[in-house]
DNA sequence: TATTAAATGTAATGAAAATTTCAATGTCAA
DNA sequence: TTGACATTGAAATTTTCATTACATTTAATA
């Protein structure tokens, strides 16, 4: 239960001082209870310890729990009004429209955790050729990261996605050059054998590591050099990763664009070498 | 000014470590800042000294008084009326926050190519675990028929990923019976292979063969029950496949949403069957 | 490869914050 | 008026937190 709807509640019971915090409280909620214990008893007129037995009252076992209570109680407020909001919005009520509208938010929010420099720089790595790239996804998570290593391998040399069986990436791992770049995709329900291997491939072998993972931080941003913590959530209980495939496609298209010449010779030679039941028609 | 606009604006001058710290704090604006020093560090991956040299790199006094900022900040955009996350959006016309843009347009305009009509009727389809359900799809889109598969494959019995090699597909294709489903996945640049399997499948086996590709249409479409067409240009030189994700992603939601129970039943034995190695943390 | 500078975490320190104890004050009923 | 009880804050205590100093590691350059 919301904590203002609990003082409402139990206004009853209350002490005059603990009335005072009570109406102190309320009347700035939720901010007023983010001082410290002794700032918020001075400007209230109250003590300390009058606090500590308002807000254990309030079931929190301390004043920290109660701090982080209202915490999480703005960040809910925050993060989760996404449909709530909309029903102001547009027309469409069905349930492919507002799934549609999640994901489009999801999308533009990505830019809430790259910044543009970061982006630079994730850029300038991928495509310096003289690096080796190395990729791999979790189990659901890995065709986002195969989705970048198909069209960078059109883009440039020396990209290997990894295999998911661990065994056989000691093969892979013994052909890692220092200074190399391994991409790792991991979103919640975080994989070990993920941070295992970079583990591997940054302190064993001098890789370095770029993550692609959520706010919550998969442990592979242990050993990484450059975090990407992109938003997953749509409100349902099942992620969306279209934040993820968007980011990917961004670099792609950057590092394409990055050596244009470069790129269309090798999409054309390669195109030349595709056994001709390839294509079939390509324009509108 | 803003913490977060400060952090985009110094990211030039910001060590490896700061930079781990900002882009934690960004992704999970402005809350992960919120918690003690200690468990900043913990969570980042760097130590409670490192945040107190960037907090007085962005010009605090300490890690209270950047404290303090954070929450001044969200209260004063609690008291303005305007929208609660408009602060939190930071704008911009670097190229990633355009490409964003561009996706996220791809991604509502879906609704354009599929009805919700359409929707009902192939979620019917998915679900109906009497049929089997075989997906595949090009070299470029087969990461979206994966997700598909890999999620699918949680929710429901019967569902196998055809293999991009043709030489193996008569092994499932004796396997397909009438009413089966086959998705497939094919967009421009479309593969000659997979309109060959469509006509095998749908004229052969009897196979009912759900098509998500593009406004040109794949040859597929002529052997297809379903044919949903979705935006995929984004106006770059190449393709966004987002919103072929999100749809993806809103059949997989409605699929597992039909039947609830059994889902979480299913997913629940799925865990359990996890080697130990699997999940690492599941919770903030 | 050796040398230097920068970056980073460990551990020690000092500061402050929160909680507990306890005595003072006020309130109410006998 | 007095005694029992509830309420309260001062002070002491304990805990937690942030910072500083320093040693180690890492990266950069010659």
């Amino acid at each position: 239960m919301n904590v203002r709807e609990q003082i409402e509640e139990m206004a009853e019971g209350f002490t005059p001082a603990e009335r005072k915090l009570a109406s102190a409280l309320l009347s700035d909620y939720p901010f007023a209870g983010l001082e410290t214990i002794q700032s918020f008893a001075e400007k209230t007129h109250t003590s300390a310890p009058s606090i500590t037995r308002f807000v254990s009252k309030l079931g929190c076992s301390g004043y920290q729990e109660f701090q982080r209570r209202l915490i999480d109680e703005l960040k809910e407020r925050k993060h989760s009004p996404v449909d709530l909001r909309d029903d102001a919005m547009p027309v469409g009520d069905g349930f492919l429209r507002r799934f549609l509208e999640r994901s489009s938010d999801v999308v533009t929010r990505v830019s809430e955790g790259v910044t543009e420099d970061q982006f630079e720089r994730v850029l300038e790595l991928l495509s310096d050729d003289k690096r080796n790239v190395f990729l791999i996804g979790g189990r659901m998570s890995d065709p986002i990261a195969q989705t970048l290593s198909r069209h960078l391998r059109q883009i440039r040399r020396d990209v290997y996605h990894m295999p998911p069986d661990p065994e056989i990436w000691p093969e892979y791992l013994l052909r890692v050059r220092s200074r190399d770049i391994f991409v790792i995709v991991d979103f919640r329900r975080y994989e070990k054998r993920l941070s295992d291997l970079a583990e591997l491939a940054a302190e064993k072998r001098g890789a370095r590591v770029l993550l692609i993972t959520d706010k919550w931080l998969s442990p592979v941003a242990e050993h990484a050099a450059e975090v990407m913590a992109i938003p997953i959530e749509s409100g349902t209980a099942w992620d969306s990763y279209c934040g993820a495939l968007a980011l990917v496609e961004a670099l792609i298209t950057a590092v394409a664009e990055q050596d244009w010449e470069a790129t269309t010779k090798r999409i054309g030679g390669w195109e030349a070498l595709r056994p001709n039941y390839g294509a079939v028609d390509d324009e509108s």
